[in-house]
DNA sequence: CCAATGATGTCAGCTTATCTGACATTCGGG
DNA sequence: CCCGAATGTCAGATAAGCTGACATCATTGG
């Protein structure tokens, strides 16, 4: 019994509830979609409409970022136009980079697995 | 990996999506509330949230109201105290009616299956 | 038949949520 | 030291939501 559309890609969040499901700020979550990232969609009144799938996303950023990569890193992950061309020695830098910060400073990331299997955490 | 809280029950949409997920109005929503049928949270600013199961139920809720049920009916229904008692025939009454208006009149009932399936895992 | 009741629409006045754009801040690396 | 990336914050504006009241329209019990 499938359903028309998929829960998981319909958008049906506003903003403030992503700020809650991803513990990011709204200044966060829009400056991510301005680098490409995220593409909520939007109300007849410009609202920003948020699908799960956009919500695991931006957790997935997350913890990208706090793994030392850059937004710009996390954008070339997500396009693997081809695997990696000319410039890969940085990109491996990069990656190695972040390998060794998120070894040494495993620092204060209370964000919970992906919300896609059963949302939230939270007691 | 049973997460603290389930998404089906966590409250994260906004009337507004509940509306358009059941094709019901604001005023209908929120009276049900009134008759003690569904029970929203509140944000700190109270705007109601809902979560999945209380748009499955408003769905329900819908279909039983077509199918020539009372919410007073509906009430009863859901809370199944004793299954019947002294006042049982009128009920009874209240049923059989709701059957026969059912048989007759299968009018427009455009909402689609529950919501449920399709909201908590990837394909 | 008629008044009472159930379910819903609609409008007003108000508060909360979100939007955009601009300026400020912090921090790491060349 | 300066620059750019990432984020905070504030202001002014619009959308979304809230409550309460009055209107409408069937149904139904008397």
């Amino acid at each position: 019994m499938a359903e028309v559309v998929d829960l998981r890609s319909r958008a049906v969040l506003p903003i403030g509830t992503v700020m809650t499901l991803t513990a990011l700020s709204a200044r966060q979550i829009r400056y991510y979609e301005k680098q490409g990232l995220v593409h909520p969609q939007r109300t007849a009144g410009n609202h920003r409409m948020y699908a799960l799938n956009d919500v695991d996303a931006l957790i997935d950023i997350k913890d990208q970022l706090a793994s030392g990569l850059s937004l710009d890193d996390i954008k070339r992950l997500r396009k693997p136009r081809q695997p990696v061309n000319e410039t890969s020695d940085a990109a491996v830098r990069q990656a190695l980079r972040a390998e060794l910060l998120n070894q040494s400073r495993m620092n204060q990331n209370p964000s919970g697995p992906s919300v896609s299997q059963g949302f939230g955490f939270r007691p």
